[in-house]
RNA sequence: GCGGGUGUAGCUUAGUGGUAAAGCUCCAGCCUUCCAAGCUGGUAAUGUGGGUUCGAUUCCCAUCACCCGCUCCA
């Protein structure tokens, strides 16, 4: 890959080509929002469409949901977003070093924790006064530090017109608890037996305390997310199952091996609830060579279905406090939790149970991102340079440019036809402007895999050239095969 | 949120306290039978808001956005 070196070259290839542009743009952007233009639309449709196949189509064991953005407010004091989603931060008053009041230590060569999970605000909040004794790790400097500043991770709407009747409500920050609060109805209405998955695409929303790299972290996100419920004791093997699974798929689509890692998460690291996690991290060409999040695969064990049992106990403690979810403490478990509204029942082995919970989560933004950097190339052809995107034809924006050799003799009509037949299958341009050379350049810059060119010889035997990308090389197709030839590329 | 940097046409760059320049791209036309050819013409820019000044793209202030570093990162 040459030249695309830093992170303002990706920027520009994207807004250049129409792939992803600053978000109100003509009003001096909007920090941390992206619009995705022409190109880029159809390259992350493919990229999700390429999810959804692999995840839902291809299974038997995975059916799909598209949950609503906005859900009953304890939905999120069941999860522990609520109450937990959340950091408290303080600055150093010498050197402005903001650092999160649990990563603080009383003595400067403690190790520090890296990676704590977040906390309860409340409790927090109360036990995290007293800074005086706590080391800056940026200057050292002790106790001087302002006063600990909340940040809750979730956006907050309004739900109802009338602003007195009006319900404070959240953007989900995951599409997870969609899924979770949807088991019971998707085990009555689908004859799913476990194991069984549940997935969804969508988008989620968390005000990040700091956005920044693009769109690496930005506060409007879309994720592909998988739910797996299986059976308690199983769950270390479909861990694995997904593991490989999830790998194998960016492989699949074209990411070079070489910049695709697992990075397995050390236990201290680990959400409370989670067993075990993996990130899938892709090495971005700019910087130092930064590897980045793509995915993240968890066991969440049975602990998001356990917590909306507590939730739908609590619903009635939520009625008496008017809605107010500062007021009320999640219901504790029932002693039989494990006969609970949220547990299967196991008619083979006459058992029920609390499924356990694989979590394949991916970045749809950040994995288009890594196929479109990963893609890209320039290459010398003649003393000149040649710039395209080696996309895996499943998810190039455009399969296959049409062109009449000449605008005349006929060329431009067959042509015609032949654009006219092909883009009810696939993804088409037609292009008779300019030289015919410069026509396959601007689609390998698109990073279309075929271009297809009517020339004299069409008129006599209805055969066509169709040019490959990578190679440049051309093959003579007779007309009538045109579809089938491009239709069995795009398949993985 | 801190420190540093950047902001001129779609892109890459030039330049100046006094009419803002070029290459590429793009558009129109001519010409063209396979890889950015050539010719002619054309569209198009000083992020936003103030201030200083006869006059600001240039100097100053603010603001917005992006980049680098710190910080942070279910």
């Amino acid at each position: 890959m040459a030249k695309l070196t830093k992170l303002e070259d990706i920027v520009s290839l994207c807004k250049r080509r129409g792939f992803i542009f600053q978000s109100s743009e003509i009003y001096g952007g909007l920090a941390s929002c992206y619009d995705y233009g022409p190109l880029g639309v159809e390259l992350k449709n493919n990229v999700k469409k390429a999810w959804w196949k692999s995840v839902v189509q291809m299974r038997d064991d995975v059916v799909g949901i598209d949950c609503s953005i906005l859900m009953h407010p304890l939905v999120w004091k069941a999860s522990g977003h609520a109450d937990q989603f959340a950091d408290l931060i303080a600055e150093c008053k010498k050197c402005n070093t903001r650092t999160r009041i649990d990563h603080l230590k009383d003595k400067p060569n403690e190790s520090a924790e890296e990676h704590t999970e977040h906390i309860a605000l409340a409790a927090a909040a109360a036990g995290a006064q007293d800074l005086s004794r706590k080391v800056c790790p940026a200057c050292g400097a002790v106790g001087n530090f302002t006063q600990p500043m909340p940040f809750n991770l979730m956006f907050e709407t309004n739900m109802g017109a009338n602003v007195d009747d009006s319900m404070t409500l959240f953007l989900r920050p995951e599409t997870a608890q969609g899924i979770f609060a949807n088991f019971r109805n998707v085990l009555d209405s689908t004859r799913v037996k476990i194991p069984f998955g549940i997935a969804q695409i969508g988008k989620s929303f968390r005000n990040e305390i700091t956005t920044k790299a693009f769109i690496f972290r930005t506060r409007e996100f879309e994720q592909a997310e998988l739910e797996f419920f299986c059976a308690p004791g199983t769950d270390d093997q479909w861990f694995v199952h997904w593991k490989q699974q999830r790998f194998n798929w960016y492989l699949n689509l074209g990411i070079k091996k070489e910049n695709l890692r697992f990075r397995e998460h050390e236990k201290d690291e680990l959400a409370h609830y989670a067993k075990g996690c993996v990130d899938v991290e892709y090495k971005f060409p700019f910087g130092s060579g930064d590897w980045q999040e793509l995915e993240g695969i968890a066991n969440r064990t049975d602990y998001d279905l356990r917590q909306h049992q507590r939730g739908m106990r609590t619903l009635n403690s939520w009625y008496e406090n008017k809605g107010d979810l500062s007021k009320i403490k999640l219901k504790e478990e029932a002693e039989d939790y494990l006969k609970g509204p949220l547990s299967y029942f196991d008619d083979e082995k006459k058992s029920r149970f609390i499924p356990y919970v694989i979590e394949p989560s991916a970045g749809m933004d950040r994995s288009t991102l890594a196929f479109l950097v990963d893609a890209y190339d320039e290459e010398e052809v003649r003393g000149e340079t040649r710039n395209l995107l080696r996309f895996s034809p499943a998810i190039a924006p455009i399969k296959a440019g049409v062109f009449p050799l000449v605008n005349r003799d006929g060329m431009p009509e067959i042509a015609r036809k032949i654009f006219d037949d092909l883009k009810k299958y696939f993804n088409c341009f037609y292009d008779d402007k300019g030289a015919i050379g410069r026509r396959y350049r601007r689609q390998d810059e698109a990073g279309t895999p075929f271009c297809i060119t009517v020339d004299g010889q069409t008129t006599q035997d209805n055969t066509v050239t169709i040019r490959q990308r990578d190679s440049m090389e051309q093959i003579r197709l007779a007309t009538d095969q045109l579809k089938t030839y491009v239709r069995e590329k795009l398949d993985l």
